[in-house]
DNA sequence: AATTATTTGTTAAAATAATAACAATTCCGC
DNA sequence: GCGGAATTGTTATTATTTTAACAAATAATT
């Protein structure tokens, strides 16, 4: 228990500047001001020293950050370096998606396998990948390093799924059901909510149209 | 200007009440206090109280939320009565996800069109419709309403759609590129990080390897 | 080499957000 | 209809997060 807790907050925005920061080393800039930082990321100077002291000096003063160190720095805080492995359960439209995408790769998360329940997916091939079947899952599980379970089940499935991959020994799970998965395992899990979002364009969208009404 | 400024913390959360309403309501729960919801949903009672009041005075004393009416009215702040149109831009993995998914339908925001570049992809049929050629995209917003456009095209063509789109008249973006998109124009934009999200997981879990590591 | 410009890390202050407290009100059993 | 239990709306308090300030350190300039 060396360092501070850092806070959330600050953890969502370790990716935002990792974003950033790998923008700036494929336009080979060598260095970068908190003050130049703040300006194309719209947050203030304050905000990034802080942030970045959370972790440790990465800049030096009256030079400002070096891109690449602060990069990979980045990096490996986020754990980056741990080459997750990750299977995909369900071979739907949204597990489909994923498994053809490949920035997830490119950040360090790749994924070694797709399950699926319904025979008419199993053997089918995506992006290299045969899915395999769900009574295949305990088998592949032991003899693979597996770090994370994304699911991409239907909704009334989920928890039930959940909870086997985490009896399984599953360290984190990225769940794409529209509910807050929790369990009671030591498990870490990330709830992708893609409607809550749609729903916060729709207020603000609503916001806009009832003001506008307004000040007629 | 009649009432305060609701902040973006309480806007993020009402997306997530009329989840759990919905479902208490599909349970025919006809009541609920912000001490039952708050256990549900793992937050206090009192942000409960203090979120809802932001509106207005939804409950009654003594007796708690009329679950029915609470739903309703949310569903009201969120502007669902607008029954935003939607199209996609992008038919490729994401735009199918999207296209096939009913959820965002029976949460009020219906797709009316999805359009693509590929001549190959034109034509094709998605979940009913008929993807459209790009260049058909200025005709088909003069002819039909178009509240949102769903931009799930490659990174490098994301702005210039966008601008494309804001230029038309379309009032809300929701964009699956992993950028910041930002216009000058008075669009709203909900930007859609998938791989924040899995970043966060990860740097959650190397945080317990970390953890469990130093505690040998 | 001295001087001025920058720019960080860090502490202090301000702003926001979450939680607690409680009076006012309503429910509900008797 | 009465009295205690429950529960809200709202104000007060506490905690967190963001922003500002500035001394210390470095870089660039003359
Ligand atoms: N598609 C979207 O755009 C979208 C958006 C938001 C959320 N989601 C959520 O993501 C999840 C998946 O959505 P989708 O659109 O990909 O659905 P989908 O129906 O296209 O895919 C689900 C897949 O899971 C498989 N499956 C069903 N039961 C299973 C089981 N017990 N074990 C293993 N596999 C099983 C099915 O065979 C199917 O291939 C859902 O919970 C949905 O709510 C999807
Ligand atoms: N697939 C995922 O899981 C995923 C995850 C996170 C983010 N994203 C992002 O979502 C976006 C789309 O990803 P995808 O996986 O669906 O990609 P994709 O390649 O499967 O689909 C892109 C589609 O856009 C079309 N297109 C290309 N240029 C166009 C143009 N100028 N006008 C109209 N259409 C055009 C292509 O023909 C294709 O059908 C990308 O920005 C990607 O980074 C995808």
């Amino acid at each position: 228990m060396d360092d501070k807790k850092v806070s959330m907050a600050v953890v969502k925005r370790l990716p935002r500047y990792y974003r950033y920061l790998t923008d700036l080393l494929k336009l080979e800039v060598n260095r970068i001001s908190s003050k130049e930082l703040s300006e194309k990321m719209g947050i203030t100077a304050s905000q990034i020293r802080q942030d970045l002291n959370c972790f440790g000096g990465f800049g030096q003063q009256g030079y400002g950050y070096n891109v690449e160190i602060l990069q990979r720095e980045i990096g490996k805080i986020l754990g980056m370096q741990n080459k997750f492995k990750a299977i995909i359960i369900g071979a739907g439209n949204m597990g489909n998606a994923i498994a053809n995408y490949s920035l997830f790769a490119e950040r360090g998360y790749s994924i070694v396998a797709i399950f699926d329940n319904n025979t008419e997916k199993v053997g089918k091939i995506i992006n290299n990948l045969a899915v395999l079947d769900m009574n295949e899952l305990e088998n592949y599980i032991k003899n693979n390093r597996v770090d994370i379970a994304i699911l991409t089940v239907p909704f009334q499935y989920t928890s039930q799924i959940a909870e086997r991959v985490a009896s399984l020994g599953i360290k984190g799970i990225w769940n794409f059901s529209p509910m807050d998965l929790r369990l009671s395992h030591e498990v870490k899990i990330e709830n992708v909510h893609l409607s809550d979002s749609l729903m916060v364009l729709g207020y603000r969208m609503n916001k806009k149209i009832e003001e506008d009404k307004a000040s007629l």
